[in-house]
DNA sequence: CCGATTGCTGTAAACGTTTCCGGGGAGTCT
DNA sequence: AGACTCCCCGGAAACGTTTACAGCAATCGG
């Protein structure tokens, strides 16, 4: 009582000064005492006890304003509701715990101008650094990111010179892989249902799926492509638009989200998987794993580049002057039952055109988990990674 | 050339000093200009020339640091691979974003110490607000909460005193609804897949699904019911431990995470669905709507949860002075496949154990998207609401 | 033609921390 | 005892903004 005022911040919260008053020290020596550096065992006894009554804590913007640093990474992705961007989450967060920081996580709804703006308001000092995987990038988005004030590193495809750490994989091989597996296994009428267009993924696996046709020599029915958007339900509607109009052997989704949909029209319109239709998917999220039967999927790594992506980050953020790196990992095919067993009635092994290969030197591997049986946790951690020493078995063309 | 060094940031960015300079006038008039108020044509011309020449972007730190305020709004979650959790992200998401402000979100893999941390850093000013769905809580935890430095609202249940905001619902009651409809359609041996017992939730849906049994005057048979965590893998394996010492009619499970792993381990046990086990799964996700057959699921509103939390955390935003507010949810079962058709032999109608009700004034629906037939996109948009007048049928006792 | 209003400008003080630096006391070595 | 080291302390200057305030010129009204 009668005691003189202390200062405290704007809205009534007690700041450095408030203790260092209280403790009747210098804010510098509260400040040393509640960093843990230095302090004589009586001034650290009384900034102790001066914090406690006044219940401070300490203001992290203020802190970060002196340090230069937040502790904080950002991820933005289009849609947390893919899982394919959980498990390249997870990979990020493992990375980024290791070091001390907190990750944080932001949804752009693919939103370009949404992604612009989280570039210009988080990237400006909010986080250390930020891992982005754009699914659309306009010259404006780049130059946004080209002169971040803040290491930026990308996931996915970006234009060949932009000078940016950059990881990525090469779906377009991966496309390649799942039609070379499936006309192997005796598929002809192979159809895909794709997300859109003017997206960066849309756009290479379209190209993709049109070249590998064309390297078995397969004519392309247009009939057989259907386009949507990289969800469930419009995968789902896709598929039963071309299931109106074509009868495919086959089909290939541009990713697991697109596979499900289509998993429901297939059985929906009383086609067998993978019986009468064989079914693949892209990007192996557990997902895949989780459905019956469960789905081949082509891997494209996203835990493996989440992980790079993070390592790059990190080391960037450590030395920003590093020059810009570019870092590559190779797609590789899951089997599982939804195209495992073959066509009644396939061609012989002698078949020719399950000789010529894509000249991947990807990988192709049969998961050990079938649909029955008593599995050994099919779906523990985070997405089993692909074997890591790719074959080149088939590598001739 | 032999042009003055112009000021600049420790790490050579520019600042509003190098643009002041620049243009030949003060800090004032650069930022006021940068900010849009004030300014003669000329400044106004000097001054943008300036910035854009050196490229200069404001430091949001500093910048907040003046203005107290961010503009960003944090969600914390235990696990984003679980849908449900991106069901209430996005429904926080579009309340967030038209206040103009940005929602990160940052999952903390139920590690109590790691949302502590995140508590203590990011709530210490470097977010606007925060919404925070745990599913541990500690004395030391809910001390956190209340005097955080920002405004945070809890989804979930939290101890009935505890002065925070507070978005909750009953899912006591959501299992009552579960194991009443079950009974109702015949079912005899309940199963119940439950996630950890030291979970808020694991603990409710425990004491729920035995209370609603004894209701219904049956007797629990302990090895009817299993324990995993939240996760599909470990509710594949607590199934397959339960069906090899027991045979379920019916199974609940305490989240769709863990009936996707349920169901998955049935079909591998050659049980048909809902034939010889009816499958009910917990949180309504789109992960219901995407198996086959669809499950059955109670929604515990998590879109309309999250909706709520967002809105409250505004509104103390906007006057942090409103006293604490609780809310609730209520919850309502929506019966699709996987439990749809009854036992081939059940009782008959007026069997005496379907008149009993749980008092539970909450509604039950049945989804009319059946597993075949050309559906109108049942996972369109962010998880559908269920209907939201609650029929009071059946709520006699 | 003079006083009042208007509009722009620059100086300086915030915002809440950390940290550099110089002063001073206590201890140790010669 | 004097010089040296070591440690602790407080003052003050950062970090990069925004903004209150006051000065000043120009315009306007009478």
């Amino acid at each position: 009582m009668g005691r003189k005022r202390l200062p405290e911040s704007a809205d009534g919260r007690p700041t450095v000064h408030t203790v260092a008053a209280r403790a009747g020290v210098s804010i510098a020596s509260a400040s040393r005492v509640l960093n843990g550096v230095g302090g004589s065992p009586e001034t650290i006894r009384k900034v102790r006890a001066a914090a406690a009554e006044v219940g401070y804590v300490p203001n992290a913007i203020a802190r970060s304003l002196q340090s230069q640093r937040t502790g904080l990474v950002a991820l933005a992705v289009e849609d947390i509701g893919n899982p394919v961007y959980v498990a390249m989450m997870r990979a990020i967060e493992a990375v980024v715990a290791d070091s001390g920081r907190q990750l944080l996580v932001h949804a752009t709804g693919g939103r370009i101008d949404n992604e612009t703006a989280l570039l210009r308001r988080l990237a400006n000092r909010y986080v250390d650094g930020m891992i982005i995987s754009p699914i659309r990038v306009t010259d404006d988005h780049l130059a946004a990111l080209v002169d971040s004030p803040v290491p930026v590193v990308v996931v996915g495809q970006l234009g060949a010179d932009a000078p940016v750490d950059n990881v990525r994989t090469d779906s377009r091989q991966g496309v390649a892989l799942a039609v070379e597996h499936l006309v192997a296994t005796g598929r002809r009428r192979i159809g895909f249902v794709n997300g859109p267009l003017d997206t960066v993924p849309g756009a290479v696996r379209d190209a993709g799926f049109r070249a590998a046709l064309a390297r078995h020599g397969i004519d392309l029915d247009e009939d057989l492509v259907e386009v949507g958007d990289f969800q469930y339900a419009a995968g789902r509607a896709a598929t039963e638009r071309l299931l109106a109009r074509a009868r495919p052997d086959a089909l290939l989704c541009a990713n697991d989200l697109i596979a499900v949909g289509a998993l429901h029209a297939l059985l929906a319109a009383g086609r067998r998987v993978p019986e009468d239709v064989a079914l693949v998917g892209m990007d192996d999220t557990e997902l895949a794993r989780m459905m019956f039967p469960q789905l081949s999927s082509v891997s494209l790594g996203s835990a493996e580049r989440g992980r790079r992506a993070a390592e790059l980050l990190l080391q960037r953020i450590a030395d920003p002057a590093l020059p810009p790196r570019r870092e590559q990992v190779p797609p590789s095919l899951v089997v599982r039952a939804s195209s495992g067993a073959p066509l009644p009635s396939p061609r012989p092994a002698g078949d020719p055109f399950s000789g010529p290969s894509t000249g991947a030197a990807s990988a192709v591997t049969t998961d050990p988990a079938p649909a029955a049986g008593p599995p050994a946790d099919p779906a523990s951690g985070p997405v089993g990674t692909p074997p890591s020493h790719p074959s080149s078995e088939g590598a001739s063309s």
